[in-house]
DNA sequence: AGCATATCCGGGGTTTACCCCAGCCAATTG
DNA sequence: CAATTGGCTGGGGTAAACCCCGGATATGCT
């Protein structure tokens, strides 16, 4: 049996027919089109093999899989994403098992794809896509690599946030939230106001567009991240 | 005839098979798979109805909507998009002739919507995606709406330039480029230093944020905008 | 003509963001 | 055990981003 999950029914058609077409003897195709859903029959039929999409309403395909996993650690796992963010890359490597068996797929990428990376995940191997593993390499390295501390200051700088607002936020001096940020900005390369006169930027924004642009960030995680601030701020409010 | 033009091979065969069944006689369906392409084609089959998918290689969706319409404006264009980004809307307000017809689809639109759409477009109506109609309604309103400076403003503190940056290539004074942000961060709502205590905003990252979570811009747009600008200080670096 | 609007420009101010430098502490690593 | 690295703290500075104000120009609408 496979399980897919997807909440826009043209993918969900379009995979089915091609799993019909290429793996028929793996039993019956079953269908969630929604994080919860998935999770709930996930837990009850035990699939060997899910695919699960990444943006998902009620609940995250990468949230789901931690989820699943932590029942059923020997599920294998095929992530379909629109784009090759990073931030999606990074969550899910924590959320995968060292020894987990697992697939991340572009939904550009070709039917010929599809199947080669179900039949690698189906024979215990991992299959990533091509343009992934460019990212999965920088998230590696430890030059370019953020740092949780880095990326909480970038996700507050991309929120619009002040200095002040970020160390009120994250229970820091302003000086800690500035010194984050230098190491931040020179991580991502972004020159500062002394060297190089004809570059001028502003880091701060430069910092989020390119952040943006690397996949470091995008705009659903933030708009999660700005949704939890609200919420703290109305728990602070309620308590005054 | 029907053209219908998209870089993804899916979407295409996907859009191919739904006209196939529900228009069959409306004769044979032609394919391309970039911007230019579909504009060569256009020109020579000069088709009535063209489906036209915004992000593709070479020549958005809108840019060969133009030269298609320049040439040809009877023809009728059907646009597809991934997102309800008001860019684009604001772009295809300025192509589209005032009484051409034409359609706009997000492609996460059910099969009967897209029939729906082409249906309107064939007998002469316009047909536009239920969630856009509010974002046209936001590009009509006045206060919510931004001039084309405020538009040039934003996009330049979107790609992280500085004020003095801004001003040298708009050929402004720093004085002016301030004035544009400041009615910028007014339309957008961001409040200043002065008001509400609570709410502290960086407005330049504010603004970006805003405008990025309301479609006003998007991050192919700005790498469009950085390309054009490395390019005019190339030039400006070989005359020098 | 009168009025509104958008845009640009100027002076003169405050606050914030970034800069350099140095030191401390904790955890990791050879 | 050193040695290194990541992170927080501090002093003291510069420049950029924002604030309020008034005035000038052009454009379009009634």
């Amino acid at each position: 049996m496979i399980l897919i999950a997807d909440d826009e029914e043209r993918d969900r058609s379009w995979l089915k027919s091609l799993l019909n077409d290429n793996f028929a003897d793996n039993g019956p195709i079953e269908e969630a089109h929604d994080g919860q859903q998935v999770v709930d029959m996930a837990l009850k039929l035990k699939p060997p093999l899910i695919f699960l999409d990444i943006k998902m309403p009620h609940l995250s395909g990468i949230k789901a899989a931690e989820q699943i996993l932590a029942q059923l650690p020997n599920t294998a796992i095929i992530m379909l994403s629109n784009f090759s963010d990073e931030v999606y890359v990074r969550q899910l490597w924590k959320v995968v098992p060292p020894n987990g068996v697992f697939g991340y797929v572009l939904k550009n990428a070709s039917n010929e794809q599809v199947v080669e990376a179900t039949r690698a995940v189906l024979s215990g191997d991992c299959w990533i896509h091509p343009g992934i593993a460019r990212v999965i390499q920088r998230t590696q390295n430890r030059a370019t690599n953020l740092t949780t501390a880095e990326y909480e200051a970038l996700v507050c700088i991309a929120l619009g946030m002040t200095d002040h607002a970020i160390a009120k936020r994250l229970y820091l001096t302003e000086k800690a939230v500035q010194s984050r940020l230098k190491s931040l900005y020179a991580k991502l390369g972004i020159p500062g106001r002394g060297e190089s006169h004809d570059t001028e930027f502003n880091q701060r924004c430069r910092a989020v567009f390119l952040s943006t642009k690397r996949g470091l960030i995008n705009q659903s995680e933030l708009d999660d991240w700005e949704a939890k601030l609200q919420q703290a701020q109305d728990a602070r409010a309620s308590s005054t």
